[in-house]
DNA sequence: ATGGCGATAACTGTATACATTTTTGGTTTA
DNA sequence: TAAACCAAAAATGTATACAGTTATCGCCAT
């Protein structure tokens, strides 16, 4: 009986429990979080826990002080805006690789698949819906990713989109009532479908331009809910670690 | 009295040696490595040992089974293309933001001091100027991480350049015999005035260009030293890790 | 009221013990 | 011969103890 001990095992469940706190909302920015008291709050010990806040630390979660306590990362929307910039170029360089090298008949099909899915989701609305876009959403982004063949580039997209408001699902939960909004959905999905027809027609440098200008929207988005009300802000997962 | 535990502590000690160790070839790739083996090379526990793995695992120079064990990483040719072109890219991003945002006065000073003294090497040869070439160029990358003055991306290059291999300095020790590989750090040098004229005119997308290229002469020395005699590959750090 | 000081409390870094799981190597069986 | 199996050995996952360090908080002097 093979059992895999890393989706069970209890560093598992410190670093998933302690990332869902920490984007929550469950700690201020800059708050310092002492190891006992995190372990009493998930009934582990601290041996699981610290291998689990040094994951969270190289996701730009939490650092360390020189004194090696830790605190919970505190960003401003300039990085935020950085970041998205970075995972832009990071999926433009995909789009640009897939390009060129070529995608298989099947991983086509498959996007083709993914973005019919959702045309057809675009009128519609609801919570149902919703959630399914946002899978399906995140489906034609890891398929960017995947369709480089690049391991490397795909561990790398994989990495920046773990950062606090940096992936393509950071600013879609919660606004789906906003009618704007919903209007730069419309957009994106015209976005996903002009890249994937511009890695089917090898046009790199199209499908590159293409991804980066892609990964603007989330930066438009949050422009938006920066100016509106703050009610919109309070379900964004990881935008409690903005500061100022 | 302040102490930085960070640099004295244990953990620090394993992640540097076993760092060492892997990127010297003590291993072979996809060796797999135990930790109280490990341990009781470095004379120390588990316990800080396992926090170094885990760091090591994000750097990409080991990775967890799913038994848990640990295994060092091997890498194809491919691979290690594919980790330079990701390094170019960001650096890229960085030399363009560099200048569209533009740089401080005393920055550019600091730019312009660091390539003039590369100038002044570059008819010289002997170690020690080799060892002050490879400082030199180390400082100019990171002069253009920090002249795009994102913290954001100063950390994601900062990461891609712990990849084994996509460092700007990795295919520099141990070639300054070669004529080929001298008159490429003529062009590499060419290319750091020019990137630092783009950035200092706030010509932003040739910058960008600049930058890409530049990382390409990398991508150029590993084939030239993988086409050569295998003797040149022997004090190549992390060249160990590739495989086939 | 404010700043420095010192004792105490709390926390981190590390080693180690132990339970559970995985690997290994020899033995048996088809 | 090769596959299957079982027991011993070794490795991992986790808790915990303890030493040394850092933070805290009340107290004193200014």
């Amino acid at each position: 009986m093979m059992k895999d001990s890393r989706s069970t095992n209890l560093s598992m469940k410190a670093l998933t429990e302690t990332r869902s706190l920490i984007l929550g909302g469950a700690f201020t920015p800059g708050e310092r979080v002492s190891e006992p008291f995190l372990a009493q709050r998930l009934e582990i010990s601290r041996t699981p826990l610290r291998e689990a806040l040094a994951t969270l630390a190289q996701e730009g979660l939490v650092e360390r002080q020189a004194s090696g306590r830790w605190q919970v990362c505190s960003y401003s929307i300039q990085d935020i805006t950085d970041a998205i910039e970075v995972r832009g170029t990071l999926e433009g360089l995909a789009a640009r690789t897939a390009a060129e090298r070529g995608v298989s008949q099947s991983m086509l099909i498959t996007c083709r698949q993914t973005l019919t899915r959702l045309d057809a989701l675009m009128g519609l609305s609801g919570p149902d819906n919703f959630e399914l876009y946002v899978h399906l959403n995140a489906e034609f982004h890891s398929w960017m990713a995947a369709a480089s063949g690049s391991q490397i580039l795909i561990r790398e997209v994989d990495r920046v989109c773990r950062m606090p408001l940096a992936s393509p699902s950071s600013f879609l939960t919660g606004q789906e009532d906003s009618a704007i909004f919903r209007k730069s959905l419309l957009i994106a999905q015209h976005h996903h479908w002009a890249i994937f027809e511009a890695v089917e027609a090898r046009e790199a440098s199209r499908a590159e331009a293409l991804a980066r200008e892609h990964a603007r929207l989330a930066r438009q988005n949050l422009n938006l809910l920066m100016a509106g009300d703050p009610p919109a802000r309070a379900n964004v997962p990881g935008l409690s670690l903005v500061k100022s």
